[in-house]
DNA sequence: CGCCCTGTTGATCTTTATCAACTATCGTGG
DNA sequence: CCACGATAGTTGATAAAGATCAACAGGGCG
């Protein structure tokens, strides 16, 4: 069963008139907050942005990140409320669909509402990966497991360097994404730094040696070649 | 957008054609595991069971528990090859489809299809609690998170007690859920048990009081009223 | 200039892991 | 019948990982 497949011209002409608009956001900004009913649904055209939710007392977890393709607001659209927030952590590009259309997407156009299934089943997959990690993983593996992963996933949408890949992250997002203080992600990724894996600039981490990262983490990569693109 | 609804006599003619038989599975017993290619798609009809993963030095994290209505193998029949296993945690009863007739579900049987897709998008929601449990809950919230989201899925299928509900599970299985080591799970939740929250008996685990839990853990429930059922 | 944001580092405290020893229960084979 | 090992759970002592506190450096920007 083949996860990408050219579209078909009924299907093309159905997506450009599914979209209603583009959105552009500035680094930092909100996209979504937790709460909102009627959310959009959206994709990524351009740029990065994070899922995250927080305790009441401002403990702050990001579940995961969103490169071009993503989509965006799922949940909120499949299921009438989001449980999360989205921030923006570059320039960012969206791509605006009309949420009320989408029934009339898996109506009309079964294939596409196969694509939308299996991007729902790979955000699983790398959720999965992820609480093995927060679960299972020391600070170090941790650490080189995330910087990995989203190394591989930028490389997927041609956003790879050649030789080294630049991550536009603050150690803040690290530490939240791993679940560490900002203390000990500072020391650990430092650790990375010394082993010449990383090097950190000022709100990015240009990722040197990969594969090094792979072998501290225990991670093979997801392996991901095609994919479907709404 | 309800996300419940009766089934069309179409569909009901549809889905029970779909199904291929049962499969009865012992307390223990290993369902699918991680690799599979061709893996099946089932349904739990009755039992709990639970997907985990494991790094290759055994250290082993599950991921969420199955219970009745649950897709299983979702991700494996939609991308071709599992990235987790799955075990039963009590006598269990699946459905099993026919996988290859998946694409047929969609094409002729929107409405099942977006009720997958449904599916899939609770599966990303309690994901997403679980990873904000694992970042930044401490080990007592943790585990009255988990016992108290437990208590909330079998109360939605009917599976609770009135006023105590049992959850078929060992010391291990919480400890490996929460990713913390066996003994500081075992005293944690002792201090649970001092506070009469909950009675541990031999590999089950009686929750006496569920909003004493989510007071500690600081969770409101998901809130879930009703859902799909293929 | 001064302030805020990001990153850095050392000292100390807390949480959690590891180690070890012990109890109770259950099923199996002698 | 008992001895045996295997599985679950319990508890205290100690070690390690990570959190918290505090102080400081550099850059950007009002």
């Amino acid at each position: 069963m083949p996860s990408f497949r050219p579209f078909t011209s009924e299907e093309l002409k159905f997506v450009s008139s599914f979209k209603s608009g583009e959105l552009v956001a500035e680094t930092g900004s909100s996209i979504l907050m937790e709460g909102a009913h009627s959310a959009h649904l959206y994709t990524v055209l351009s740029g990065w942005a994070f899922r995250y939710k927080t305790l009441v007392d401002g403990r702050r977890q990001i579940l995961n990140y969103l490169l071009p393709g993503d989509l965006v607001g799922l949940q909120g659209s499949v299921i009438g409320e989001m449980d999360h927030s989205v921030e923006a952590l570059s320039p960012l590009v969206l791509c605006v669909f009309q949420r009320d259309r989408l029934d009339e997407l898996f109506r009309n156009h079964p294939g596409l509402g196969f694509d939308v299934t299996w991007l729902a089943a790979r955000e699983e997959r790398m959720l999965d990966e992820h609480l093995l990690s927060l679960g299972r993983r020391s600070a170090l593996e941790r650490a080189a497991y995330l910087l990995s992963f989203l190394c591989e996933r930028a490389a997927n949408v041609g956003m790879g360097g050649k030789g080294t890949t630049s991550l536009p992250l603050s150690q803040q997002h690290v530490a939240d994404t791993l679940g560490l203080s900002i203390v000990h992600t500072n020391k650990t990724l430092r650790r990375l730094g010394n082993m010449k894996l990383i090097r950190w600039h000022d709100r990015s981490c240009e990722v040197i040696d990969v594969a090094g990262l792979r072998e501290i983490a225990g991670w093979e990569g997801a392996g991901e070649r095609r994919r479907p693109l709404i």
